[in-house]
DNA sequence: TTGTACGCGTTATCAA
DNA sequence: TTGATAACGCGTACAA
């Protein structure tokens, strides 16, 4: 029940501590021979170093702070796999933390990392605003973040391509011969609430497609969210033929919203989520997407913080992840109305 | 930038270091009067404590780790959000960590978990044997584990009706009349594989239904996994015309099985999942399912971890957690061949 | 190449 | 009620 400790190695291997470190850590010189014995001893002990004393002298405690605001959306697990598998690679651990949207309990738990002793910190979308960022960016370094850009030495971002998400789902919409195009977004104003919205209203805007605050509607960004504000959404204007959502929950929720109306799709109403969650090509009918590649978000992220952690005072570029649209069976691939019309 | 350490507070408080850490600490007497001054000394500076150097010599890191074969199946998030808000609670931080249900990452991850200094690990369906557990379980304490029986005073259990789970399946498929009946399970074989498949024949032999290997194809528990096996048993067996399956990815997996060999759900072949996710109520047709409350698995595991924490010499019994069918659309809710054969 | 001695920031022990 | 001193386990100058 006892810890083994670097004493125990160092009386086994008949050495001093000192050599037992650098055994371990691989650094100075030190005799072959001698290293081999010690590791031995390691080995036969099951020796791990204890990461609190060595935390203590190093400052470095090998975690680091993953933060987002709700575990139960398939969008954050998958990016944080890629950050779990990157972190294992190098030995770290990783808080994983819910904020619930909510910016007091963002601050809480941020304040929570930091005393915690994390070496970095990753924010998924934060919710907090730019200021109370930019003053906890000046007492902490490193952070990550995704979806958000606040101009900070401190920050590093690693921005989803937004708008031409918007923009490629209007495209296809207009494609289709769609005229009646509403948006299902999120209710609190994000980073990429806006951005999805302006790519995807301007580009409808360039097709002469009406595209005004009448045909948005909000809710959380979840499966019950989506399907109250589509069924909102639909109810005050029953002509829109076609659905952008914020992402593939609310998506979701609005394909359940239009069967609970007796809507089909994609004959009556087609649909756009965002982030191409694993679900889409479950559900029936599978649901088109602005595809994102979420484990790389989630490896790009961990990689860059830990690049700012070896070089501290290195400056980094922003990223930028590319998007796709994924079609599925939740839009039509042909479309007649669009034939009479041109006829 | 420099940390401010207790001394320098105690410096200015003209006090003892020692005298600082019980005005913080808030036990040992002190007298009203120094304790002001020096928690005002202490707001003046900024003070805050290293939870390292405390580590270092309570022993306690304020962290625990979660353990779990894969973040991407939707159970486990269900769980660690349970398990995340009673940590919170107490100010605890949770490390979780995907073994990908091999053994040797588990063994690894533990290890990690142990150097990193958590105060406790709940291992959620671990892959280890018997004996490795034991063995881990000598050196540490407290563990929760689930679905998992292994007796040592260091471990305490949390089951899920697992026996349960398999009979009420087993006796819905015998009420509609099923005669053919197969199993999509677990390559990994594990506790709750081998407890749902025993709880789920059993009862079909009761009823006189045949269930032997025959019925039974594994895969990966996952999607990919249970539509490949569930296509290999349902060419090999063309007569079944109901699937049990271990979780609900590899049912849903199963469904599109059965989709891309034309088999219609619930008409020719009925499907029931296990554990409920939230998806079973997103796809079409919805999936029939065991029901575990995911959520009250995590809070239970860590409100008995922390009563484990605080009592280290206490002897807590196991739990278990209770299972329910819920059937939806996969699922037959009358049965015609049975009306048939019984007139 | 190896060992000695000290410091990291805090709490615990004991004496004052 | 307070303060000096000893841990906690490890890394690292510096000496051998």
């Amino acid at each position: 029940m006892k810890q083994v400790t670097i004493n125990d190695v160092a009386k086994a291997a008949g050495v001093s501590r000192q050599t037992v470190s650098r055994a371990m850590n691989d650094k100075g010189e030190i005799s072959e021979e001698t290293k081999e014995r010690v590791l031995t001893a390691v080995r036969e002990l099951g020796y791990r170093p204890n990461r609190m004393a060595q935390s203590m002298v190093t400052r470095r405690t090998g975690t680091v702070g993953l933060v987002f605001s709700d575990i139960l959306n398939p969008f954050f697990p998958e990016v944080a796999r890629g950050v779990q598998d990157v972190a294992r690679e190098q030995e770290y651990n990783v808080f994983l933390c819910n904020t619930d949207d909510d910016p007091k309990v963002e601050t809480q738990i941020l304040q929570s990392l930091v005393a915690q002793g994390v070496d970095g910190i990753i924010i998924l979308g934060s919710c907090l605003g730019a200021k109370a960022l930019l003053e906890f960016a000046d007492t902490y370094h490193p952070i990550i973040m995704t979806n958000r850009f606040v101009n900070h030495i401190n920050i590093n971002q690693l921005i989803v391509d937004n708008v031409r998400g918007g923009a490629l789902a209007a495209e296809h919409f207009v494609q289709q011969g769609h005229q009646h195009v509403g948006i299902i977004t999120n209710e609190n104003v994000s980073y990429s609430r806006v951005r999805r919205i302006q790519g995807f209203c301007n580009t409808l805007l360039q097709y002469e497609v009406a595209c005004d605050d009448s045909v948005i509607e909000s809710g959380a960004p979840t499966l019950a969210g989506g399907y109250a504000a589509a069924k909102r959404l639909l109810t005050r204007q029953p002509q829109l033929t076609a659905l952008f959502a914020y992402n593939d929950l609310m998506a979701l929720g609005a394909m359940r919203a239009c069967r609970d109306m007796n809507l089909n799709i994609p004959e009556q109403v087609s649909i756009i989520g965002f982030d191409d969650i694993h679900l889409t090509s479950i559900v029936s009918p599978s649901l088109s997407s602005i595809r994102v590649d979420k484990y790389m978000i989630g490896v790009k992220a961990m990689t860059r913080l830990l690049e700012m952690l070896a070089r501290p005072d290195a400056e980094f570029p922003w990223q930028e992840m590319p998007v796709e649209l994924v079609l599925r069976e939740s839009t039509r691939l042909v479309n007649p109305q669009n034939d009479l019309k041109s006829s």
